[in-house]
DNA sequence: TTTGGTTACTTAAGAATCTTATGTATATTT
DNA sequence: AAATATACATAAGATTCTTAAGTAACCAAA
């Protein structure tokens, strides 16, 4: 008989809603091309398994995305397993400062909120 | 014949979807009892209108933690009008602790996402 | 005085983003 | 052989929000 305990964090938190773009967005701008379980994974070391990206969630964003003209795909056969890589378009990089510009925003006034006797 | 230029910030943002709660949890241990109206005024004033909480979002917000037992509401008349004035409640208060510990979790992740050369 | 703007609350309909669940398919580990 | 991991897709439902419409009172300006 097993009890699980979920720690602190265990992403049921509403408050990453509204920022996947923005995340995906800047992988790529960073790494270079990856592949949607790549971003999972890196999402899930960076955040020490705090953030679990889901697939319901991720591919419908990417497939969003590259629609939108912000990524563009490039399906890669490995270990005859197909894999699709998406790379970062000149419009994605402006979006990518637009989004960054506004998570930017959106920590300040959070913090405004939060933290009213800082001033800013 | 008018122009609108929007400038950024307008909380056109899909950032803040899942922060209202905590917000408003915040707002009320700091203040003591508001009423709805004038949360919204005063999360304007202290992110300098980039946050401009809808009627449609904090009523049914402040009813639904009303429900949960995180706050209470009473009515006063003022200037011959109603207002609902409320006030956080023992479980709102431990519920504010949930929430911003949350919320710090949520900002540290982020940092890590979008500034990965940082420690933390 | 009546028109428009502000204050103050309510709620229904629809949009956006997400989780859950299911499906397909191959590779690797037990 | 069965379970787990890799890799993608998508439909159904949940949550949280925006938009919109309604009620009601106050106040300033035309």
């Amino acid at each position: 008989m097993y009890i699980y305990i979920r720690t602190l964090g265990m992403s049921t938190s509403q408050l990453y809603r509204g920022s996947l773009t923005t995340i995906i967005l800047k992988l790529l701008e960073e790494n270079g091309e990856m592949y949607g379980y790549e971003i999972t994974q890196r999402v899930k070391e960076l955040t020490q398994g705090d953030l679990n990206i889901k697939e319901g969630a991720l591919y419908p964003s990417l497939h969003k995305m590259e629609a939108a003209g912000h990524l563009t795909v490039t399906a890669k056969k490995v270990d005859n397993r197909v894999r699709k890589y998406y790379d970062i378009t000149p419009a994605g990089k402006e979006e990518t400062v637009n989004r960054l510009a506004e998570l930017d925003e959106f920590l300040a006034n959070m913090q405004r909120i939060i933290n009213p006797k800082l001033s800013f």
